[in-house]
RNA sequence: CGGGGCGUAGCUCAGCCUGGUAGAGCAUUGCGUUUGGGACGCAAGGGCCGAAGGUUCAAAUCCUUUCGCCCCGACCA
């Protein structure tokens, strides 16, 4: 992309009404416009991390064995009826009449939808287990939004539903997803933490939240440091292995970690003192187990081998995708602005042609857009240098490939490192070179 | 939903108390000088002062209503 004729409307000025670091760096950097309270356009900057950000879920997601479908954003009412949550589910739930007086409304989640479409579509206990997910818009019409794109009305959201023939079954795929979800916060640059969370009426252990660690994060957390050592990307556990499954999930529940509610004082104590770490985090992901919760009052039953129905045992699993891009930030940012990971970066590289205009600058910066793109902005704007440097330091790309009248003479380019600051130069090859690395 | 605050140029804000021709900085456009970390000078464009009523000779300013947004708290991917 050429950001001379790009919308990206950087702002050297922090708009009033953003107070954490990643809402005023996003208003900042012109990722996000705010149209309402708690809903954002999406720039393209901004379009573009959200976008890398929900492929490296898919990916996860693929890979664990979950089907990608795409439910409405719009549902009927009587759907949740069905499951007695269109009463229960309150004023958070955005309620639509159409032109026929139809009760519809905007999702905030989809259990009841997906139950709907299974109990249509499957009939027997050999078609299960299955697990289904989709990477769609939600609505939830939240007393106060606030944070940016971090507590937003409208978000994305990548929601997955599993379908078991028991419990036995259901716990599998629960640490399948759990070790999914690990391995896509590592991916994806963070470090994360799945912590028990309350499972409402349903009870037993199986609803996890998952807290990336963020200084600015909402709550304070406290985990052993065994934790940051472990490389869950790894193939050190097979994802259809229900033994091995079982293995992840001893060693990871295994490892003391609580927000300040659920903190114990006692466990505590027994995490050896070099391990205690203690820091903030920001909730990306929740988990549940829920059993017959919706299958059994919305009817859906498959064929046993008896020819007896059976009533699956489900459970849903979601990542806050646009909430992660709000945290992508507080996790990696400086006073200068965001240091995206590689993994989701807008650009791999911008290009800053210090003196636009001149022949010698042009030529190469015109060589090496052409060698980087579409993966690098070219910062062709006729603006001062200290101009470019800022931007290309708020927009956070993890390289900077500088190119300036001193270095041009001679053929070279310097390149800098966002994430350290290093700069060296080089000639244009070796720069291609190391920022393709 | 309780408590607090704010709506004036694209952005940050002053002006409001004490009514009298709508301002500054940055941004934008043009010209000139500059040119490796957010330059300088000159000139120009840009506003229904959130909206509607009211008081007044006169309202950004006072009164009423209303809409929007933000912050703190309780609740949430």
């Amino acid at each position: 992309m050429r950001l001379s004729r790009s919308l990206i409307p950087t702002l050297k000025e922090t708009p009033a009404e953003a107070t954490i670091a990643s809402h005023r760096l996003m208003l900042r950097a012109g990722m996000v416009r705010q149209e309402a309270a708690g809903i954002y356009a999406w720039l393209p900057i901004g379009l573009r991390v959200l976008s890398h950000v929900a492929r490296i879920v898919r990916a996860e997601q693929d890979r664990a064995g979950a089907q990608e479908i795409l439910m409405p954003t719009i549902q009927p009412a009587d759907l949740w009826r069905e499951s007695g949550r269109y009463d229960d589910y309150g004023l958070e739930m955005l309620r639509i009449r159409d032109r026929h007086e139809r009760d519809l409304l905007y999702g905030p989640t989809n259990e009841e939808m997906v139950t709907d479409l299974f109990r249509n579509a499957v009939r027997s206990y050999r078609q299960l287990p299955q697990s289904v997910y989709h990477i769609q818009w939600k609505f939830r019409d939240e007393v106060r939004p606030r944070f940016g794109v971090m507590r937003g009305r409208e978000f994305l959201m990548k929601d997955a539903y599993s379908f078991d023939l028991d419990y036995a079954g259901a716990v599998v795929s629960y640490r399948r997803m759990m070790l999914a979800y690990m391995r896509t916060f590592q991916r994806l640059g963070l470090r994360a933490i799945p912590m028990v969370a309350d499972t409402g009426p349903i009870g037993g252990d199986l609803s996890h939240e998952f807290i990336v660690l963020a200084p600015t994060g909402e709550s304070e957390v406290f985990y052993d440091a065994a934790f940051e050592a472990i490389d869950w990307t790894g193939d050190d556990y097979d994802l259809f292995s229900s033994e091995q499954l079982e293995q992840f999930y001893t060693r990871m529940t295994g490892i003391y970690a609580a927000t300040e509610d659920k903190h114990d004082a006692q466990a505590w104590a027994r995490v050896a003192p070099a391990s205690q770490r203690q820091g903030r985090g920001i909730e990306v992901g929740h988990i549940f187990y829920f059993g017959e919760k919706y299958s059994r009052p919305m009817g859906l039953t498959v064929a046993g081998p008896d020819g007896a129905p059976l009533v699956p045992h489900m459970g849903s699993y979601g990542i806050g995708v646009s909430r992660l891009v709000g945290a992508l930030i507080e996790a990696h940012h400086d006073e200068a602005g965001i240091k995206w990971p590689d993994s989701v970066a807008p650009f791999r590289a911008a290009i800053l042609n210090l003196k636009q205009g001149d022949a010698t600058t042009d030529a190469i910066a015109e060589r090496l857009y052409s060698a980087l793109a579409p993966d690098a902005l070219y910062d062709d704007r006729e603006e001062r240098a200290g101009v470019k440097f800022a931007d290309a330091d708020l927009l956070g790309h993890p390289w900077q490939i500088i190119v300036g009248p001193r270095g041009a003479a001679n053929g070279m380019v310097e390149v800098k490192r966002r994430l350290t600051g290093e700069r060296v130069e080089l000639s244009l090859e070796d720069a291609l070179t190391r920022v393709c690395a």
